[in-house]
DNA sequence: CCGCATCCGGGGCGATACTG
DNA sequence: CAGTATCGCCCCGGATGCGG
């Protein structure tokens, strides 16, 4: 809320975002899009319900979050970025690009964890590596949730939630399917035994990064 | 430093950078490389002395900061980025992005400035428009301190302090200086009054981006 | 149940003074 | 020059209450 009161641009975007939990709802706010207020509590696990009043609250002071006031019969109010809002995503990836070493670490014994973040790893590793191939769904889902991956016309996007009719379903703990994104499957290698695969093996390939393979 | 617990690259990420300060040393140490306790403290008004001590011993604790004791005939400390603090610059610069339309508000009455902040709208503006004409330096001079612009061979980069023999000096105040930078100048356009020019408008029209004539 | 407001304890933060 | 020491304040975290 103290401002910097220094006329650069990296201090005064700080000025703006740079208070505790205000990048992590906007994290949110990309991924998912529009949602309620349970639903941000929900997805940031730790934050005190006073603390989410106040910054949306402050967001939508400074023009990055919007308010909207569904129509009587659904009677809530849901929240969605602006699109200045939805300018700051190249700040949250370049963020998630540089934590993503932490994540080779097991997770703290109390760290809790959402489906929808696998969103920032998959973005960053996975890559539609057969532009001409028809359109593919892959499911990954853990003990908190999945997010879906959709490949096609050499552009993929991750976004939370199952999917309907996924041609592959790959279930396991997040460091493993972490594990799985960074360092892809090298050829002929088989899924490490951590993790289960449902579906179309050759549909997780197309979307893999290419490992060496072990042997020389 | 308290964690957020969260097992997600964003939330660890600033699990590390998050605090108050950090990323503005972080911006200091990118802007001038290797650089002394009081020059950081010169380069961070407002910052209290017993904060930049913490955060640089955090910084050196996750290996983000390194600090170098100079030989004995300098006898001082040295603080520089190690690689890995380095891979922020990506973090700084998209931040610096997002921030850039606070600039043109002009600054509010306690702001504070200093020349090398203008490194980052210059990087994001400028480009060497004429990669095959021989390198040319610009130095925009304000009264916080300078900043030098080196363009040659398509490359472009801007580094704190004045140039040994620019080409063209930019006087001016900073909102006038980011003007000019994110405006251009159109074909015959003159200097804005607020601007005084010593050099080769030439070599300051290579790097601007360009503006479309006022004139239909 | 959803979207907060209020209260309170602890600690991060800001400013100044002081030291090897 | 490069910090440490101290102190007050306000932000933050956790719990509870409360109106729609």
């Amino acid at each position: 809320v103290r401002s910097y009161c220094q006329y650069c641009s990296v201090a005064k975007a700080l000025d703006v975002v740079g208070d505790r939990w205000t990048l992590l709802i906007v994290r949110e706010l990309l991924l998912r899009g529009s949602c309620r207020y349970t639903d941000l509590r929900n997805g940031l696990p730790g934050i005190a319900t006073n603390l989410l009043a106040a910054r949306l609250r402050e967001l939508e002071g400074a023009g990055l979050v919007r308010r909207e006031e569904a129509p009587p019969p659904i009677a809530t109010t849901l929240f969605s970025l602006t699109p200045r809002g939805a300018e700051l995503q190249p700040v949250v990836e370049a963020l998630g690009r540089f934590g993503i070493p932490y994540m080779s670490a097991e997770p703290a014994p109390n760290d809790e964890f959402r489906g929808p973040w696998l969103s920032w790893p998959a973005q960053i590793y996975l890559r539609d590596r057969e532009p001409a191939m028809p359109a593919v769904a892959i499911e990954l889902r853990t003990e908190g949730g999945s997010t879906t991956v959709e490949a096609g016309a050499g552009e993929l996007r991750a976004r939370p939630g199952a999917a309907t009719n996924p041609d592959a379903v790959v279930s396991g703990s997040p460091p493993a399917i972490l594990r799985l994104l960074s360092g892809g499957l090298a050829q002929g290698e088989e899924l490490s035994p951590e993790l289960e695969l449902d579906g179309d093996l050759r549909a997780l390939r197309r979307v893999l990064p290419r490992a060496e393979s072990t042997a020389a």
